[in-house]
DNA sequence: GTTGTCAATGACAACGTTGTCAGATATAGC
DNA sequence: GCTATATCTGACAACGTTGTCATTGACAAC
């Protein structure tokens, strides 16, 4: 900046101005500094700019997702993105790895970035330790699942009512013996979907039968495993239902090595991309 | 930091060489300091401290990739991200869409916040305007796509190999007409691709017929509806190769809707989460 | 007792910006 | 020609850090 200032021949606050787009500049200085950052490949500095500014906005958001790999996760990532560059934010994403050692090593890691705001897709523990990001300013909101001890704000699916109208609909085309795969019970919204489960099954005067329930499996080999196994016992059921994305294409591995694809009904929780394809 | 010297009675000088974990403070000195840290919820601020620092590192690196929430970006992304973590250093990402303005804009709002490298997955065009980032210490590196114009590491996939070896394969199988969809041509990639379609038929001795090869096919819509053309032709081709995994997808689906997925064979370029599950 | 060495600490300036305020110049009104 | 006002420009300090260098004090060697 000092160099373009030298160059137009004015002082850096008047190239500030001009970077800044700041009225009250006149139009000859205007051309004269642009014309000379032009040519000495003038970048502005936003580290600076953000550490001098009185709000001290950086223009930067963290998202901490599950991973970004995850096609739920990365769709989420691309939906943030696209609103933030309408308002040119960069989103800076880390994956947790549902470990909350994790989540807090990326929340610091991004508190120290001063970022001006979280989106936090929470692993299940705490949050209380993001009381102190708030006072400093940060925004945080939460995504997908809520936080534990903190009051924030959080987009949500209704959990337990979409996996009630998935039973429902097997019941009503005549099942009985309904599988259930699970992901984590730990995690709120697996919870929340086991807990459909159990209610839609009570309230269609089905006994639970907890040889045909299957928790706490992460990941398609799990899941796929848990599969084979419910499907080798003595009482099989004649319909799954499996509680997200990556529980579902375990299941259905299953349901192929077993040549029982087109026998056994199967609804999954969360969209795959190929899963009107699949028979 | 100010506040902590305070507290803790040292200079802030001394704070920056606690919380910089630096040789030479007495022990008792880095007990008091971090004491008056923790009480005061300090965080670093690693945009001031950047700032000043010497070399500017800002162990935060940004990557341009074609979506995030494409799959193959998206694994990309997660893989750097792995190796990032355990230098400490964040990630930066943004979708460019294939478009150039919008990858220039991404690595201009980047290099505005000092970025140490980027990574990027190059939409066809001019990458000259790079240079000056370079010349800035920005280091910079192409994934997946070679740059134009620009002399850089790049990290490449066989893609002509690739292909060819797919079309031997059917071949191999006694296909003679082999239908070929592929992405854009002005992606290098895309291009690569359908030059190992070519040559392989040349090499298999079978003349190339035009009718049989769809390009420019961006996602999965316009790739079934290729499908969907070429398959109803007059001549239609026994097997298909895909030349990119949204093709592949629209490639299945016209098959799926015309029934002939059992009968026509099919290779896709890239992978498919559910690849193995389909029919 | 003097000197030299070493370890620990702090004072100060600087990184690249922008907010504040004062100064310079032009324009209008008398 | 004078003052009042509006418009433009610049000098300076400050944002939160760290590099440089000086100061302090303890201890060992003479």
């Amino acid at each position: 900046m000092r160099d373009v200032a030298a160059l137009a021949k004015v002082s850096i606050k008047t190239v500030s101005r001009v970077v800044n787009a700041e009225a009250g500049v006149s139009p000859s200085l205007v051309r004269r500094v642009m014309a000379a950052a032009e040519r000495l490949d003038y970048r502005h500095n936003m580290t600076a700019s953000s550490l001098r500014r009185s709000n001290g906005r950086s223009a930067t958001i963290g998202v901490v997702l599950e991973d970004v790999a995850n096609p739920f996760s990365s769709a989420l990532h691309r939906s943030i993105e696209d609103v933030a560059v309408l308002r040119g934010v960069l989103v800076l994403a880390g994956s947790s790895d549902e470990d909350e050692e994790r989540e807090q090593q990326l929340v610091s890691a991004f508190a120290s970035r001063r970022v001006d705001g979280l989106i936090i897709q929470p692993s299940s523990h705490d949050h209380s330790y993001l009381q102190a990001e708030r006072k400093a300013g940060t925004a945080v909101v939460f995504v997908d699942r809520p936080p534990s001890f903190l009051d924030a704000d959080t987009v949500l699916t209704d959990n337990a009512a979409g996996v009630r109208r998935g039973v429902r609909h097997l019941v009503e085309h005549g099942h009985r013996r309904i599988g259930y795969l699970g992901d984590l019970h730990t995690i709120m919204t697996a919870s929340e979907r086991h807990r459909g489960y159990v209610e839609e099954l009570a309230a269609s005067r089905i006994e639970l039968d907890e040889s045909l329930v299957r928790l706490d499996l992460r990941g398609i080999e799990k899941a796929e495993r848990a599969t084979l196994e419910m499907l080798g016992g003595p009482r099989p059921p004649t319909a799954l239902f499996a509680g997200q994305n990556l529980v579902t294409i375990g299941a259905f591995r299953a349901l192929r090595k077993l040549k029982l694809h087109q026998r056994i009904a199967l609804i999954g929780f969360d969209d795959i991309l190929l899963a009107d394809l699949l028979e």
